[in-house]
DNA sequence: CCTTGACCTTCCAGTTAGGGGAACCCTTAT
DNA sequence: ATAAGGGTTCCCCTAACTGGAAGGTCAAGG
């Protein structure tokens, strides 16, 4: 299978398919011509891949959830500790975007929004009652 | 007031202040030893910039934001507008890591997490069974 | 005067997970 | 012969910084 195909079959694009094999998650053969040449097995790979990202899953979760996948004599254990540490990154993510939700929503339903220059959303950005926000990885970007 | 100075007072790193320099977000003087020096009023802008980030707002919408925080003739619908729009990527967000969240924790409480091999997340991510993720901008990473 | 240390400067590279596009090769059909 | 529709490599771009190197400035201490 040349790489169309598989992009068709796994839904994944094409480029996203040449990454991985560049950062080493796949390694189709080649054929003569130089295109790659996929395996139904690089083809498995590449649609655990697609699955696992769409849950959210770094590369690097994905590397050795790929890992664990093809060692027969894995522990379960460690694919449930991944899962879990990611879960709980998805959990603070959503705690962190509620608490930004929870001022906007207030702030936006204060705010008239018509042509006059009042503003309650400017106020409160303004305003130096906020806590200096000082470490703590920047997760909002 | 230096550098350090407005970093211990606004909460954001120096390094951030120079990249926001370097953007245009503020325009601090320079001393004749080609030190920074910042005014009150780069402060006060420096302390919106870090009040507006922490609520999620990207460098873009803080441009408009700090643009509409001087005009005094701006219209408050401005302002709302842009928070509104904010307001709903974070809504959009929360569904998709929610979503994740629901298959996650589902696949997690059904792995038993010890020595075997065998595990139900590994089977979910290595079923066909899933649609193929195609269009639609990658937002968990 | 010299040094130490804390500050400041600029510039370069790296981060995530690819996307866009150029320049070029291979194959098949017309 | 050429056009279309694959494929290839290569490099730059994204957001919003962060880290580090190499070096200038300033005040204090010996």
């Amino acid at each position: 299978m040349n790489i169309g195909d598989v992009a068709r079959l796994s839904g994944l694009p094409a480029k996203t398919i040449r990454y991985y094999e560049d950062i080493g998650l796949v390694a189709p053969l080649r054929s003569t011509n130089g295109y790659r040449s996929f395996r139904e097995r690089d083809l498995h790979k590449l649609a655990f891949l697609g699955r696992a990202r769409s849950l959210g899953f770094t590369i690097e979760d994905c590397r050795g959830l790929l890992e664990l996948y093809e060692d027969s004599s894995r522990a379960s254990a460690d694919v449930k500790k991944i899962a879990r540490e990611h879960l709980e990154r998805i959990d603070a993510k959503v705690e962190e975007l509620l608490a930004m939700r929870k001022t906007l929503s207030h702030l936006v339903h204060e705010c008239a929004g018509d042509n006059r220059p009042n503003c309650p959303i400017l106020d409160d950005l303004a305003s130096c009652s906020h806590a200096a926000p000082k470490k703590g990885k920047r997760v909002g970007g």
